[in-house]
Formats: C-alpha cells, structure tokens, sequence
DNA sequence: GCCAACGTTGGC
DNA sequence: GCCAACGTTGGC
C-alpha cells in the first residue's frame, strides 16, 4: 500500500542553487541543511514523490519560483565529512551521520513567481501556512494539500 | 538546567 | 548593510 504523498516547501538561495540550476541538472543533493526540525522533516517524514514548493530566499523578491519533487530515500549528507566544505561538521561521526538529506528532482519552472508579498496577501486563504509566520526561519517546511492547491491556483490568477 | 553570548537566517 | 528572530553553545 503506498504511503500518502506529502507536500513541503524548501528553500534556496538562488545565487547558490535556483530553479533554473535545478532544471539544468535535473536531479540534487539538498545537503547543507544543518538544523534538526528540518533535518528531520528529510530523515522521517518524505517519501519518493512527494511535491515540493522551490522557494528563493535571501533575494531581491523572495517567493515560490517552481515545483520539484522528492527523488530519493533520506541518506547522510556527504559535506557534512568534507573538511574543505563550508558545511563541514567535525562533530559528525561517520558512524553516526548527524546531517541526512534527500535528492530533489526538478518538476517545472513557474509560469511566474509567486511572491512572498503575494502569499502574504492570501494568508487568509493559507490557514497558518509555516512560511508566513513571524520569525519563521526554518528552511525545510511542511505544506498541506490544501495550501499546495491553492498556491498552485495563485499562479494562474 | 539556566541563560548570556554568539552565530545564522532572511526580509527589508 | 541592518537587524529582529531564533537556534546553539558553553560557563556555571
């Protein structure tokens, strides 16, 4: 029996990684993520094909630029042993990975970006979406299918 | 276990 | 570049 598909929202900065690098290389890694709540959202909760929200943050207009999808089981994060990586964690142990990640597959670019400003102008029709809360920071978030589906409506508006 | 200091995130 | 919010670290 399949388990039920899920749906999340992962950002990245586009001047290190955006939708359209993603598009090129079809398929990545998520590593970096070095906080638990996220982490574990990766290591527990995703399954194969569950629909993921790209979102670009730190950027000039910050939003959700296209869809992608979870591509493979959860499996330690390489960088996180790589001493040269900026993500390098010498307290991780080899023997007991700290950081675990999942690749990401590129589905499609947005026909535009719905921006942070526009998810916030329809936050009455997001019901406490994650994204939208104050001090919010967490980089890996959950979406439920009624936010997927009507964030997906925006882009349409 | 408390909490001040410090580092990071990410919008602006 | 600023800084609010938040997470982590480490002394005690």
């Amino acid at each position: 029996m399949a388990t039920k598909m899920r749906y999340w929202l992962m950002k990245s900065e586009p001047e290190e990684f955006s939708i359209d690098t993603l598009a090129r290389v079809g398929r990545e890694p998520w590593s970096g993520v070095r906080n638990y709540q996220a982490r574990n959202y990766m290591m527990k909760d995703m399954g194969v094909g569950d629909g993921v929200l790209f979102y670009h943050s730190n950027t000039a207009i910050p939003g959700i630029a296209g869809l992608a999808e979870v591509a493979s089981a959860a499996y330690p994060d390489p960088t996180q042993f790589l001493k040269k990586s900026d993500y390098y964690d010498p307290a991780s142990r080899p023997d007991e990975p700290r950081w675990w990640l999942v690749d990401v597959a590129f589905k499609r670019k947005l026909s535009r970006l719905i921006a942070l400003d526009e998810l916030r102008a329809n936050a009455d029709r997001l019901d406490d979406f994650l994204l939208l809360r104050r001090g919010s920071r967490l980089s890996v978030l959950p979406v439920t299918a009624a936010q997927w589906r009507t964030i997906l409506s925006l882009e349409q508006a």
